[in-house]
This record gives structure tokens, C-alpha cells and sequence, in this order.
DNA sequence: GTAGATGCAAAGTATTTGCGACAAG
DNA sequence: CTTGTCGCAAATACTTTGCATCTAC
């Protein structure tokens, strides 16, 4: 098992305060993506004083520390997912919302390749499949 | 050349009002990626009566009938694009903010594969590749 | 002539921020 | 102690919408 969000908060020397712990460890133990107001609700239930602002300010630091990453699906508001070793992308089911993450180092490396030939040193990318699922046959 | 985006108006039954088709001409003319603010001011230049609600009312349609494509890269407001016959993603230099068009059809394949494998139909995708330009040698 | 489009301003969302009070290191 | 964080409410940014008027077909 990895760091927790908390041993990374404290590797990267960020100030751990009560709102970062149950947001870390709300964040740690949803295995979803969720946005700021599901994020919100679910923290409210372990402490209600925290304030959607400070999930706002937190959810944003931890981004930038690296300690989360932010998707923006199509149409919907910001979606938050612990980031971890493992590097995956999406594929979004179109019709229930349902997210499957997946993990493809051909297409990783034909990213890679594309960026080279333009001259460019890739740093980031965004790979979202959105499809609808077959019938069973 | 391809159709014009009035004759797609017309083909696709969407009424036709001077407002619309300034729109389509500013689009037709970018070659760039505009924002609806960028869009608004491009066609507040050739008739300052345009409303931002009607360039936002226009995109929307656009894109629903399949005339525009909406891209939400990383962190900014949406932007728009033709949508014409040849699909291509972005490669976005994270400094400068420049975009290069790319196509690479063994990602697309992989793609299709990807979400065949899940047992889902690909309807849309999105890849963006972020990278920065490399020192000329 | 009529359904749909427009302009305006007001209302919605999602997110950020100023500020005084408070807490972590 | 001191610097950074929190909660609150107000502010901002982007986008949508109600309504009366107007226009394309």
C-alpha cells in the first residue's frame, strides 16, 4: 500500500489541519470521482462546520501539491480523484454517468510519439472515451 | 471545398437570421479556437448589435447540430471550432498556449479498441496533449 | 401569419476572495 | 509568536433564461 494523503501532505511540507484530514481522508476512501459538492456532502457528515470554501481552497492545493488530480468530463462540473503511481484514463459511459478507468501503454506511447514529432516534450494529456455500452449478445 | 456553414444551416433545417450568419462567417474565418467572449468580440466588429446572448445561443445550436465543436481545455472557458470532416485532437504548448492540430489514426484505432474491449460503442473522445517545445538542437 | 430568434437585464452555477478570528508548527 | 487557515458572505466569471419585440420563411 502507498503514502496516505496525509504522509504526502507532509513529505510535500503542507500544514495539516482538522478540514485537510477528513478531506484527505474522504478523498482516500471514495473510490469515485467526486466533484466539489459531492465532496462537500460527504465531508459534512464527518465534520457539518466545515465550509464549501475550504473544500474549494483544499481541493485546489492538493491539485497543485499533486496529491489530487482534477477531470473536467464533458459538461459537469470539476471532478476530483486521488492521484496515484498508477496512471489511467477514462472512458465514460454517456448514458449512465458510469466512469471505468483504464490503462493502455500503446496509446500512452503513441502520445509520446505525437508530441516529438511537433518538437514537443510532452508534460500532461487527456485521453476521455465516451461510449455506450453494447448489447450482451 | 467543403460546405459552407450556412449551407449546413440550410441542409440541417436551422433558420437562417443575419445574427447567425455573421456568426458563421467569424467562425468560417478563424482558424483559431475562440471563446464565446473572443467570438463576440470578432462579431461585435461587423455588427455591434449582436448580443453576447445570441453568440451564446448560436454556439450552443451550432454544436447541437453538429456545425461547431466544443472544446474545454484545461482551466479556461469553452472554446469553439468548425467541425468539418477531417477529426483531429490538440497538442496544447502549456506555455504559450498555442494549439497544433494532430491526427494519428493508430490512436483512434486504439481508441475504438479500448472501449470495444469494455464492450462499449465509442461515440466521442477527447485527447489533449500537453507539452512544452523542446530546444531546437 | 406564426413559430422561432433576438436583446436586454436578471438569474443561475461554479468558483474565488477579503477579512477578522483562529490554530498549527 | 507568527504565518497560514478557516468560516462567512460578498464578489467574480461564465452561461442561461424570461419576456416583450421582431423577423425568417
Amino acid at each position: 500500500m502507498s503514502e496516505t494523503i496525509e504522509q504526502k501532505c507532509i513529505a510535500k511540507g503542507v500544514k495539516l489541519t482538522d478540514q485537510r484530514r477528513v478531506i484527505a481522508q474522504v478523498m482516500s476512501e471514495s473510490t469515485d470521482h467526486p466533484d466539489v459538492d459531492e465532496l462537500y456532502n460527504r465531508v459534512s457528515k464527518i465534520d457539518p462546520k466545515i465550509s464549501i470554501a475550504t473544500v474549494y481552497r483544499t481541493v485546489k492545493l492538493f491539485e497543485e501539491t499533486g496529491i489530487l488530480t482534477k477531470h473536467e468530463f464533458k459538461g459537469g462540473k470539476a471532478r476530483y480523484e486521488e492521484l496515484n503511481e498508477s496512471h489511467h484514463d477514462h472512458l465514460i459511459d454517456v448514458k449512465t454517468g458510469e466512469i471505468i478507468e483504464f490503462v493502455d501503454e500503446e496509446i500512452e506511447k503513441l502520445q509520446k510519439k505525437v508530441a516529438e514529432k511537433y518538437g514537443y516534450t510532452l508534460v500532461d494529456h487527456k485521453l476521455e472515451l465516451y461510449g455506450v455500452k453494447k448489447k450482451s449478445q
